[in-house]
Formats: structure tokens, C-alpha cells, sequence
DNA sequence: CTGTTAGCGCATTCAA
DNA sequence: TTGAATGCGCTAACAG
């Protein structure tokens, strides 16, 4: 059966090749003037032009990628699109790669049955120009698989030592420490901890504790969470330290869900905030400031990494920055609100 | 320069042919054991994926797709991820479609300089096998191409007659007259609107309006709202209403943020909720039934959305199932709970 | 169960 | 400024 034939049944039939006989040029013509515009005469253009729009061409970029090698193609990890903390970086991050040519997409991970390395495989497989990770790769395969390429990687929302690439965030254990020691400075010395337990969050929790109980503070309570996070584990979880009747004068959340949650578990039972119970939280999601009483919580700088972030794919992609030599410590601000 | 040599340098340079001569056999073998294993020696299977591990091949799924014509890549489309309702939608739908082998990635639209119909063409010039909408396709153009194309379609918080492909949802028109209704039959006789002006809501707003004049209710203001939706937006908003001075007994609210924006503005000036002004919103996000006052909130169901969405999608791909042969209107329900 | 041949749609390289 | 030849990496179709 020859091309054109049943054409309207087929996948991605409409080809640039098509647009050239339709145009009268040859496909490379038709190539350039999607590609480099400026090596095409502006009659020559026009004419191909007209063409793609008369015969509804679209291009398609598994061609042009496994011929170039290059997909302009950005996918970015995230663990899900429920974690509003990334919201704002990810929005950041995409305006600007889309300015400079990049699609970018996003995958969800970590939520199924696939191991970190296949779902590295899986992303790679699409020959990506560049990887963002929002989340943690802890596996020593995947790490290590996407240390033996060339795809820029940049990690953000964190900052280590020795980083797969690229790294613009802040240090978990430095947040730790710090949200304890906004605990004692307000003169705290029974605080419980409310904590989800994914990985980075585990980072904070411990640097929190040991810092806690460093100074003497007394640790009464640790409530574990199971990601994801939501308001009404926060709740269940405050729930629980009401009921322990041990309970401390100040409560340490690992997210402003779980404060917000908290929040709304004290008032139930009367218990004044703060000055019965005093919260301190992270993330400074959006609406922290405007619920009553304001989410007291460490803010990190979510746009900024955002755009860093960008700088650094372009940087690595179009400018000729070497691997492992992008890094960047953003650090976090405390926000004393009304719950602390 | 012979492959092989600065090999660690390039794109993506382990091909399946290296695995081939590896483990000594022909290339689609190799294909063979990735996509069709059954048809491969157990044995041959084994050697293959132990040359697979060695020299460490990822598939280049642009050269698979570009012979094969399929992807195994969905792209939905979101308006952005900071709109909450989706996530379960979403998060359901790439469950589904996950363990069916597919790939679900996510593509923000709309809140930059780009057409509708060029995001579109970017979407399909990756050759994904379908395309979800969780945002409707207002332009011509765009709704044109992608009926033009066979690439399956499911538009997903929607139902209407006409759609592209198919669709799962609800309508709008009928949801902006039930939450009209909800607040009648609560006695309201002078109500406020406070809505995010986004195509969607605009058709809810419309219809709710329309219904309050028709039953003779008098409509004392419509706040209108930009989006993105914001929490603060929704206080401000009703900052206005209490400010204009002729504060309506219920507030009708776009969207559950809204309303909680608007509550923490009542609360700031001591009017009770919902004895002096109730309100009523719409999406039952996650939080709506746990923060003080519980929202009242219009619940659409989501997490079937979601499921079904994927069932129609693997109904096209896979079932035979036609174009325009799959609409399913699940409808929506009242949550009354505290704010009204 | 395995291999051979051919070509998917496009951009790179060189030539005109 | 435009074109011809070539091959990216892979799988469909057929053969053995």
C-alpha cells in the first residue's frame, strides 16, 4: 500500500517530505525553514509555509531528535503534583526554558511499584536534553546510570556535597537544626515533633531532634507520617499528642499542611495557639500567610530556584558549562507568624 | 571518528546493535527481548540482558517510535499544577495507564505567550499514542488539528455534546445552576459571587447568575478574580464584599480557596459564618472538610474521573473502540458542611 | 526460535 | 540560497 492511500487512517502521515513536493522545494528547504529560517529567502519561506498549513503539518521531533540528537525536550521529576512546595519553582523553571526553545514536562514518580532506576530508564529512554530532579534519588543504580551520561542533570530543592550534576537548593540537615533552634529561641523546652517521613524529610527530622535534645530541650512525642502529606494526617497526628496528655508547649511540623492540620485539631479541643501551643512549620505554601492565625514557617526561596535552576540547564546545554561545576546554597528564612 | 571511540562523550551512544554484538546475536533479538520476550529463548533471553547490563544500554524510544508508530507516551495537558482539583484526576489516570505500560507526562499550558494551537503542535510533534485535556480547547484551530488527527483524546472535567473525542466529566452549565440552587434553598434571597475568571468558570458563573435572577434573588455584587487562583485573591475579594457595604447573607465562591480566602476575611472582621454570611464553594479540595469552618464545598469525583479517563484511553488504544464513542457525565454533589 | 532486509522522518555534511 | 546523499537507532515483515 503506498503512502497516501487511507492516508487521513495513519499516525503522523502528513511529512515534511510532503510539505517539499507540496511547496515545490526540496525536504531540506522545508527543514530549514522550521530550523534556521534566516539560510531561507523570505519568497522561498512564505511558499513552504503556505504548504505546511495547507496540508496541516506537524513536525515530528522523533525524527528530527534521533537525527540531531538533540530533543529540546526538558522532563522534570517530581514525586507528585500534590506537593504545592514545588509549585512555584517548577512554574519559574518552565516559563524560562520555555523562552529559551525547551518543552518541558513533567513526570510523577515514586507513587507506583517501579524502582528508581527504571523509572530513570523510562526518562531517558525519551532522550531528554536535560533531567530535573525535585526528589531525591537514593538508588545507587540510578545514580550511578545517570552519572555515565552526558544529559545534564540538575537537583534542586537541595544542597550537597557531591551532587549528580547541578545543585541549587539548600542543606535539609541546616533546616533541621534551624527549625529547632527557632523552637528554643522562643523558649521552648518540651516540643513535639509532627514529621512525613519521606526521605529528605527524615534528613531535617534528624538534624531537628539531635539539635533539640543537644540543648536539653525534651523531645516529648515524634508523630511519623506516611506521605503524602495532607492536612487531615496533621490533624490526626495533633489528635494523638492531645491525647497522650503530655503535652508540650511548642510543635515542630515538617510541612504547613501539617501545621494547618494541627491548627485545626487544638482548636478543637480549646487549645490555644500560640500561646498554649505554639507551631512552627516549612514550605510557606501559598495561602500560609492567609489563614487564620498565619502559618508560622521556614520559607525557601521557591521562585529563585526556579530560575537558577534554568540558568543552570542553559548553562550546561548552550554554554558549555562543565558537569559538577554548578552549585549553589539558597539557604531558607524564618516567618514568625502568628502560630508561634 | 569509528563509534566506540569518546564514547563516554556522546548522546545517547549505546545502541541496541552494541548489545547485539555483545551478546552475539542480531539486533532484533535484542528488540525482541525488550518488547516481544516470549517469543526468545530463556536462555538467548539471559545472555542478552546480561550484555544489556554491562555495557549499559537505555532504549532510544525516538528510533522505536519513529518505526513502530507508537510512543507509549500519554501528555496531559494541565492549566498549571498549582490547580489542586486535578490532582486526583491525575493521579489516578497515571496509575492506571502506568501499569497498561504507558508513560504519563505533563505539560503546563496556557499561562504564557504561546497560541493554543501551538502548544498543541508541540504536544503532537512528540508523537505521544494520546493526549488528555484537563483545560478546555477554545481555538478553532487547535480544536481542528486535533480532530484532524487520529491521535485519541480525552477531555476530562467536561461534558458536552460536541467534544473532540472523548469525554468525562460534568457540566458546567448544570453545576452553576445547582450551586445557585443550593444557596436558595437555604433562603438566601441576596447573594454575592466571587469567581476566577477562567473559560470553564465563566460558563459555571453565567448559569449560576441566570438562575439566581430568574428565581428573583438579588445578586449584590460579582467579584471578579484573575487566575491563577490564589487563597489571598479570595480574601481580598471578600474584603470588597464586606467593604461595599451591602454585605449579602451568602457568598457563592468559584473555587474552595476562594472560600477559605473569604472566610479568614470575615473572621478578620468578626462576621460569623455562616449565620451572618454562608458560602458555598466548589472542588472539595483535600483540606475542605478539615479546616475550621469546614467548607461547604459542590464535589465532583474526581478519582473516577480519572479511572475512567484511562479506560476510555486504553478503550481507543487498544479496544478498537471509535472516535467520538466515549462520554460518560458523572455529575457532582452538595458537601454541606459548616460554611453555610 | 532467530536472522535479513528495508525504511520510518528527519538533519547533517558536503556540493552546487 | 538550495539540493543530494547518507544514516540516526530501531522494528515490521518476511524468511529460514
Amino acid at each position: 500500500m503506498s503512502r497516501g492511500e487511507n492516508s487521513e487512517m495513519a499516525w503522523g502521515n502528513v511529512t515534511l517530505a510532503d510539505v517539499a513536493r507540496t511547496a515545490g522545494v526540496s525536504p531540506i528547504t522545508v527543514s530549514r525553514v522550521l530550523n534556521d529560517p534566516d539560510k531561507v529567502k523570505a519568497k522561498t519561506q512564505e511558499k513552504v509555509k503556505a504548504a505546511i498549513r495547507e496540508i496541516g503539518y506537524v513536525p515530528n521531533m522523533l525524527a528530527g531528535g534521533l537525527v540531531s540528537s538533540k530533543s529540546k525536550l526538558v522532563i522534570v521529576l517530581v514525586p507528585s503534583i500534590a506537593h504545592r512546595v514545588f509549585v512555584n519553582t517548577i512554574q519559574n523553571l518552565t516559563e524560562q526554558m520555555s523562552s529559551a526553545g525547551y518543552q518541558v514536562l513533567l513526570s510523577q514518580t515514586f507513587f507506583e511499584n517501579q524502582s528508581e532506576l527504571e523509572q530513570i530508564e523510562t526518562i531517558l529512554s525519551r532522550r531528554p536534553d536535560a533531567i530535573v530532579l525535585t526528589t531525591p534519588l537514593f538508588s545507587v543504580d540510578a545514580r550511578a546510570l545517570l552519572r555515565a551520561r552526558n544529559t545534564p542533570v540538575v537537583e534542586v530543592w537541595d544542597y550537597y556535597d557531591d551532587p549528580i550534576d547541578a545543585v541549587v537548593g539548600f542543606s535539609h540537615t541546616e533546616l533541621g537544626v534551624a527549625m529547632a533552634q527557632a523552637m528554643i529561641d522562643k523558649g521552648h523546652r518540651r516540643v513535639g515533633l509532627i514529621w512525613v517521613d519521606d526521605q529528605r524529610g527524615s534528613l531535617r527530622l534528624a538534624a531537628c531532634e539531635q539539635h533539640l535534645l543537644e540543648r536539653g530541650v525534651e523531645v516529648t512525642s515524634v508523630q511519623r507520617i506516611n506521605p503524602p502529606v495532607s492536612v487531615g494526617e496533621g490533624r490526626k497526628a495533633m489528635q494523638y499528642l492531645i491525647d497522650e496528655d503530655n503535652i508540650p508547649t511548642g510543635v515542630i511540623c515538617s510541612n504547613d499542611l501539617i501545621t494547618l492540620g494541627a491548627v485545626s485539631a487544638l482548636k478543637a479541643s480549646g487549645i490555644a495557639v500560640p500561646s498554649r501551643v505554639a507551631l512552627i512549620g516549612f514550605g510557606d505554601i501559598d495561602f500560609a500567610a492567609h489563614v487564620s492565625p498565619s502559618l508560622s514557617t521556614f520559607q525557601v526561596q521557591s521562585t529563585d530556584i526556579g530560575k537558577i535552576a534554568a540558568q543552570m540547564l542553559l548553562a550546561r546545554l548552550e554554554k558549555g558549562a562543565q558537569r559538577g561545576t554548578l552549585k549553589q546554597n539558597l539557604g531558607f528564612q524564618f516567618e514568625d507568624r502568628e502560630t508561634s
